[in-house]
DNA sequence: GGGTACACCCACCTGCAGGTAAGTACCGAA
DNA sequence: TTCGGTACTTACCTGCAGGTGGGTGTACCC
């Protein structure tokens, strides 16, 4: 690993995981705390969200926030290079939503 | 399955597979023969190749052209729905070869 | 006859992404 | 004093995407 073919396999590398998209869609529309997102994406395990989150923080598209303070509070926001991720899968989003039917019809 | 939340999620279920996204940039140059398109994704299986070009092909983004000859020759290329789709993924691979150094070096 | 190229298919196997369930440490409310 | 909420971590397990290696049929070249 660590060797890119192409900015779109770079790009894949940092989206491609279950939850990622949905995680970077969710902080667009505003910073949220941990239980916030996991009630937000309903399905995944705590485990694995915070997982997700430490290596999206790890490649600088997510800011985590941590709050000092009794019961813990942590916020996590996109950087702008996150915001600049997420901008670059509007696209990708208009496509599916337009052909959203079509794949779903497909697949029965 | 067979459920989105989001368009972008349904996107991702087209282009989620490992070689998908290289496959639609190869097919957006130019439509490929099969051998062609092994020979320049260097490491995909043949099993897997066609797999996912049948994938492509049945959520209506790829099609697939059989010349009736011996020895046989197939053709593939990009539907017109594949290359809104290719158009849809610039953006990321910009943003990506943008970023791909940064990347590369947080993963070492 | 042996080798190569074409575009497949099939049975089998492996690694790892993701899921489950439990534990940590603290506080306030019932 | 037990429960619920906060944000985690750890050990363990499972399913399946993807990889390996073989086989098919035809035709050309040496």
């Amino acid at each position: 690993m660590v060797e890119f073919l192409c900015g779109l396999d770079a790009a894949v590398a940092v989206v491609g995981g279950k939850w990622k998209p949905l995680i970077l869609w969710a902080l667009s529309v505003e910073p949220r705390r941990t239980g916030e997102l996991r009630r937000e994406l309903s399905g995944v395990s705590e485990k694995v969200l915070t997982q997700q989150l430490r290596e999206l923080e790890r490649d600088g598209v997510v800011h985590r926030e941590i709050h000092q303070q009794v019961p813990p509070k942590v916020v996590y926001r996109l950087t702008r290079k996150g915001a600049a991720l997420d901008r670059a899968l509007r696209p990708l989003g208009e496509w599916g939503e337009e052909h959203m039917d079509a794949i779903r019809e497909v697949r029965a």
